[in-house]
DNA sequence: TAGTGCTTGTGATATGTTTCACGTGGCAAT
DNA sequence: ATTGCCACGTGAAACATATCACAAGCACTA
């Protein structure tokens, strides 16, 4: 159905297909309908050739001398996300965090919906948060083989994160955004996926403590040349 | 004061050195006082190698034939990234991500912590959490200039993201974490992280159609030779 | 002191990713 | 048709990162 792979793509293609996806929308939105990869690199924080190449690891989307259709394309890299598969997801953990995720608006936006929730605290089972009920860890495994749910996000403490993460495994979960501060172990038949805040902080403090000092060697002051950073 | 760079290390080389930061404040807790490139690559998912390498593009802190001492490399680590030099945050936008990261205590025991806090919606303006005052947006400048302010945590809604970077850029922040799904356009001198959740979710969304595809092309017709995943 | 066993630190090598540079096809206007 | 220009798609080069493999160094023993 999607195109031909000339080869592998590397996982930092993906991640920016997704802001080229994101990108496309925005610009659908705004009756745009023509864009160039020199535009769209432009609005990424990327460079035109390589948002050529990363679409070239799919196939060929735009036509010389003109640009991409921005409908068009949005449709292929739709596509080749697997977006609009529309995979129903588990939270497992509702607390702070959780229930962040489960009212974050982002994930419906992009097709993807929290469908089941879980949490340990008797307290909290039951109620109910952007109609999702809260059901208690037993009811894990018979919930999930149920309703055939694949993606789940980990909220849960650092401590219980493995336990559950087998227990999810042992359900049949393919894919796992984990939210904990740990290394989970999965079996290499699913596919893991980390947001971890502490490292995301100590990385900016090493860059702040590094340009500190280089401003320290260099008493000169820079210019301000906008440029842009993405990750 | 830190030990003499032999290279640039590589961004993803960073933010190993945060696992191994806080895999060997665990070791510690556990009493652990001697630990290998081998040990504490398998506690972190890396590889023996990778870890001696990581470690070496900012000295030698190991003894040969013997392995680390966790003690020392913990602090050698703690001095590397920066952290203890206790840089204060900011946080703006407290609404239910904001919420969250108030609350997340990842940050205190990693030595970072939160102590401003801005909204712009009135209604939130005032409210304590975590002992932090929620302040109107008209006092980020006056307030991050006055407490020398240079980390920012970022958890406003997308379509604001960039006007409030400005703002916080403009008042003299050096780092931003931004949550906002967004391209955010900075001076070079600010760094810039990001956590997006689209992407990450989008990111499994595509390897899992991806392995399914893998699955229907071994299991069905196709009869001819396949390779096994092993594990 | 010499020998054994173990693990680091690091050149050399292999692999992976990004950038460059240009051929190709396409559109518009003359 | 022909000309001129534009922007894609893509081999090849440059660069970055990860892995390998082993000499160097330390602890311990005899």
């Amino acid at each position: 159905m999607s195109g031909s792979p000339r080869g592998k793509a590397p996982q930092m293609a993906i991640r920016r297909l997704s802001m080229y996806y994101r990108t496309l929308a925005a610009l659908q939105e705004q009756g745009v309908d023509s864009v160039s990869s020199e535009h769209l690199s432009a609005l990424t924080g990327s460079t035109a050739a390589q948002v050529r190449r990363d679409l070239a690891y799919f196939g060929s989307f735009g036509r010389r001398g003109v640009g991409y259709e921005v409908h068009s394309l949005h449709a292929h890299m739709q596509d080749i996300l697997g977006i609009g598969e529309g995979w129903p997801m588990a939270l497992v953990g509702v607390g702070n965090l959780g229930s962040a995720l489960l009212a974050y608006d982002g994930f419906p936006r992009q097709g993807f919906r929290i469908v089941e929730a879980f949490d340990s605290d008797p307290r909290r089972v039951g109620t109910v948060i952007r109609d999702v009920v809260i059901k208690p860890m037993d009811q894990v495994e018979e919930t999930i083989q149920a309703r055939q749910i694949v993606m789940a996000l980990l909220a849960v403490p650092a401590k219980a994160a493995q336990a559950v993460t087998e227990q999810l495994v042992a359900a049949g979960v393919r894919c796992l955004l984990n939210f904990a501060p740990v290394t989970l172990m999965v079996p290499s038949h699913v596919h893991l996926a980390s947001v971890d805040l502490s490292i995301e902080v100590e990385y900016l403090s090493y860059v702040l403590r590094e340009s500190v000092a280089e401003d320290e060697a260099s008493t000169g002051a820079c210019s301000d040349v906008t440029t842009v950073v993405s990750n």
